[in-house]
RNA sequence: GCCAGAGUGGCGGAACCGGCAGACGCGCGCGAUUCAAAAUCGCGUUCCGGAAACGGACUGAGGGUUCGAUUCCCUCCUCUGGCACCA
């Protein structure tokens, strides 16, 4: 015990020195010329948030730099960059709030953040780093959008869009969570704007086909597939007249075709052309006064799940194409105007929210599709709609008809009179990518009054930002660009007459569609990237962030890279070979209901109290963030137990796909573990190198099985228990019995988790020559990894009732006469008959008696 | 409502393909060291009964399949996340 004071565990003083020889070296830098084959490892692209890191964004680094480092000792030459995602709101509010310019401010908090990145230890090839606000890389970013705009996929139209009166701007749909502004969380309401959209919706079948190709967490895969919502179905034609004797093709959407003959009314969007055209002119006041609530409801509203459904007549009727019958004509907010042909045959027997619309309005409800199933009421009718299968009744010549084969039967027989088609409706929408603000990539458009829409020349590119001193948003929904006359005023650069620049920006999902293809060839100046450097290390081989991308920067980034390969430029479709989904680090959080604020833990009084108001507080389990004031700062971890000891618990505090809870003892454990490493290290190279004791390389082989499998399977938690195994193991084996070989087995396999207190064993006391990241990984035989000796179970009627310890090998007769032999088992069966013993070998005996 | 994921000691969690439930760590208890404390080291620690030997119970609840179920099947409960009038 006295001798191992001298191998005292000092990180403060050994990772600093590390971490500046692997930069002086450059260590990290991935080379393309390095003949071994690639993997590329990535972070998401970070934000450069003021409020520094917490050990909850730790996670994920720390996964991925393990998992990078592992690559490395695998004999894989690794891309493991990162830099920033630096334009867009939070950047710009950021700024605002503390009165500096977004420029500056963002240089600011990349310099911190890049600080404490360094302490995590990571292996970034930081020569590759830069950010979306670059010039270098916005240029790129605005050429990409003219590579856009020129096949058609960016367009300006003029659509309600969601305004957040708080932020005063538009929104993008994926920004309005419930009706709410997802940053401020203030009431979203409709306004009409000329906007620029991406028609991201032409690719939504290969978005969605493609995600079979993925290794992607199934529950990502879901949501994007929910998100493009593809539905298969029929465009059918009802006829509608106007007061004024004109005839009206009014198409509508279903899903179920085969309940046409059961459609007792037609319902119109109240946003749907016809729905003043074709109203009686008696009920058009009604019909526009309604038109007009829709309009400027709020989203909350009109969203609300459980609103009752409200419409009104309009007093026209639709025919019906395969029966000629009349149905009045309504409409209501239920029908979405942007989804399907904004218009929907309504069958109140065979959908929900027709029977509840019909119920209130006095509505005909016609069963066509009969059930046994259903329920129904005393009379024989309907209880409630019927949405499931059944056989057609009151549908003329298809009555018999199965329902599933009904659809087929229906459209096909309607195709032919030209009133009636197959079709697919997708959820997917164009995606709004203007925004009014001033912090973004300039949208590199001219307006000119002769020649309209002008891109800027590639040669004029970048359209940089102009400085200003106000970039406040204006509150009347333009940009501030806007106000800036010296920058809007420019000559059109087709016929050389008077234009104005587009003030719009680009949203800040735009700079991170394409970032991981600019890592390839950062400095590249003839285009977004080299073509060589991106088929040598692109797709990237593992992509590691948290879920709350699942659906937006996912999607979009999948899209780029689809328009990017249809352009010739990329010779692959997928960015993201495999996708890994960290949890969340959670911390309990105390809010005070009377002083409406959360308080720090330590700030907590005796028995969950406030200190202030003594009233007991609202103790929740949340995910970990400043806000809430449950975030704990790395630095003092750090500066207390080293940042190895930090990213070993960040890996032990539980399996890393799921949410976990941090709690300040359970690095003690961590940090407890390397010293006792170090020293024992250190004290079994004192020795003479002498071979391995059978144990000790039994454990070695275990200890190399294991990580080897848990990494490869992602279990980071059980790896670093099968760690503390290891030790806990040979420390009971005198320092005598391991041998040189086990020490730098155990160094390496070491190195992917703790790479600072690996590199300084390596290299003493284990004198290694060079980085213990150019050693190999170590190799296991599974026939060394097990014991000479097991234990096996001997049950009596499946319950345990002793154990017999036999030679790894022992065959079933072996196992069998041993357990039966055995005192405990022998007087659990004495005076009973034997009626069977199971015998797996290796596992178990279970003797079964009657 | 629909679709995922989860429910195991005081706590975080482990358990290969159906084979000793509770690995590993935290916490706690006892002991060593210390003038003392911290740190460190050793031993113990699912629960109930028992001084102990030992016996019994136990993986959200209930049922089923099986020699044997945390694991497979059915019914139900709870929690978390996503979607939510998408016709």
């Amino acid at each position: 015990m006295g001798t191992e004071k001298r191998y005292e565990y000092r990180p403060q003083e050994i990772e600093p020195r590390w971490r500046a020889r692997w930069e002086e070296t450059g260590a990290h830098r991935a080379r393309e010329e390095d003949p071994r084959p690639k993997f590329y490892c990535l972070d998401m692209f970070p934000y450069p948030s003021g409020s520094g890191l917490h050990v909850g964004h730790w996670r994920g680094y720390v996964l991925s730099d393990t998992l990078a480092r592992y690559k490395r000792l695998q004999g894989f030459k690794v891309l493991h960059p990162m830099g920033w995602d630096a334009f867009g709101l939070p950047a710009e509010n950021d700024a605002i709030k503390k009165g500096l310019h977004p420029k500056a401010n963002t240089a600011k908090n990349i310099a911190n953040m890049k600080r404490q990145l360094h302490e995590i230890g990571a292996m970034y090839d930081w020569s590759r780093e830069f950010a979306t606000t670059d010039p270098d890389y916005y240029r790129w970013t605005q050429s990409i959008f003219l590579r856009m705009w020129r096949r058609g996929l960016a367009y300006r139209a003029s659509m309600p869009i969601n305004w957040c009166p708080t932020c005063r701007c538009g929104l993008a749909n994926e920004e309005v969570v419930a009706g709410r502004c997802e940053r401020c969380n203030s009431e979203t309401e409709r306004r009409d704007r000329t906007q620029w959209l991406m028609r991201i919706t032409r690719y939504a079948d290969r978005l969605l086909g493609d995600l079979d190709k993925l290794d992607w967490p199934e529950r990502v895969k879901t949501m994007q597939r929910n998100w493009i919502g593809r539905s298969e179905g029929a465009e059918i034609t009802f006829t509608v007249k106007d007061p004024d004797g004109g005839e009206h093709a009014l198409p509508v959407f279903t899903t179920r075709p085969d309940t046409l003959f059961g459609a007792t009314y037609v319902v119109l969007a109240p946003e749907h052309p016809l729905a003043e055209r074709s109203a009686a002119r008696a009920r058009r006041g009604a019909v526009a006064d309604y038109a007009e609530e829709a309009r400027k409801a709020k989203e909350i509203e009109r969203t609300a799940a459980d609103r009752p459904k409200t419409g009104v007549a309009t007093g026209a009727f639709a025919v019906n194409p395969v029966n000629g019958e009349r149905v009045p004509v309504w409409v209501a907010d239920y029908v979405l105007v942007h989804y399907g042909t904004g218009a929907i045959m309504a069958v109140p027997a065979h959908d929900e929210r027709d029977y509840a619309f019909a119920k209130k309005n006095g509505l005909r409800i016609v069963e066509v599709i009969r059930s046994d199933e259903a329920k129904r009421n005393g009379d024989g009718t309907l209880a409630e709609a019927w949405t499931g299968e059944g056989t057609m009744v009151r549908s003329g010549r298809f009555d018999g008809t199965p329902s599933a084969a009904g659809k087929r039967k229906v459209v096909e027989s309607l195709a032919k009179k030209g009133l009636g088609k197959a079709t697919v409706s997708w959820k997917l929408r164009d995606w709004i990518f203007s925004r009014q603000r001033y912090w973004g990539e300039p949208i590199p458009i001219v307006h000119c009054a002769k020649d309209g829409e002008v891109p800027v020349p590639e040669s004029e590119l970048p359209v940089l930002l102009p400085e200003v001193e106000r970039y406040q948003v204006t509150g009347t929904g333009d940009s501030p660009l806007a106000g800036i006359p010296s920058w809007v005023d420019v000559k059109c650069p087709k016929c050389g007459g008077p234009a104005k620049r587009e003030t719009d920006t680009m949203p800040q999902w735009a700079g991170s569609c394409w970032y991981f293809l600019r890592y390839a060839s950062p400095r590249f100046a003839q285009g977004p990237f080299d073509p060589k450097a991106v088929s040598a290390w692109l797709p990237v081989d593992q992509y590691v962030g948290g879920i709350e991308h699942a659906v937006l920067h996912l999607l979009y980034a999948r899209f780029f890279t689809k328009v990017l390969a249809d352009e010739g430029l990329l010779p692959f479709d997928e960015p993201f070979a495999r996708l890994f989904n960290q949890g969340m680090i959670c911390k309990k959080s105390f809010w005070c209901d009377t002083d409406r604020i959360y308080l720090p833990e330590k700030e907590v009084a005796d028995g969950q109290q406030c200190p202030t108001c003594r009233k007991p507080l609202h103790v929740e389990l949340e995910k970990m963030g400043k806000s809430k004031k449950n975030d704990v700062a790395p630095d003092e971890l750090v500066a207390e137990h080293g940042a190895d000891a930090v990213r070993l618990y960040e890996l032990f505090v539980g399996p890393p796909e799921l949410d976990s809870e941090w709690t300040t003892n359970g690095i003690n454990g961590c940090s407890g573990f390397l010293a006792r490493f170090f020293a024992w290290v250190h004290r079994c190279a004192e020795t003479a190198d002498s071979p391995d004791s059978d144990r000790v390389a039994r454990a070695r082989h275990a200890l190399v099985k294991g990580i080897t499998e848990k990494l490869e399977a992602f279990k980071f938690n059980t790896a670093v228990s099968d760690f503390m195994k290891f030790l806990n193991e040979v420390q009971d084996a005198g320092p005598t019995e391991v041998s040189r070989e086990t020490l730098r087995a155990a160094v390496v396999a070491l190195a992917p988790f703790c790479p600072h207190v690996a590199e300084e064993l390596w290299h003493d006391p284990l004198s290694g020559s060079s980085s213990v990241f150019e050693a190999s990984w170590p190799r296991f035989d599974e026939s060394l990894a097990r014991a000479k000796e097991m234990q096996i179970p001997v049950q009596v009627n499946g319950k345990l009732r002793a154990t017999v310890t036999v030679p790894d090998g022992a065959d079933s007769a072996t196992l069998e006469k041993r357990a039966l032999a055995e005192p405990k088992v022998a007087a659990q069966i004495s005076g009973k008959s034997v009626k069977r013993v199971v015998v797996v070998p290796g596992r178990l005996v279970n003797v079964v008696v009657g």
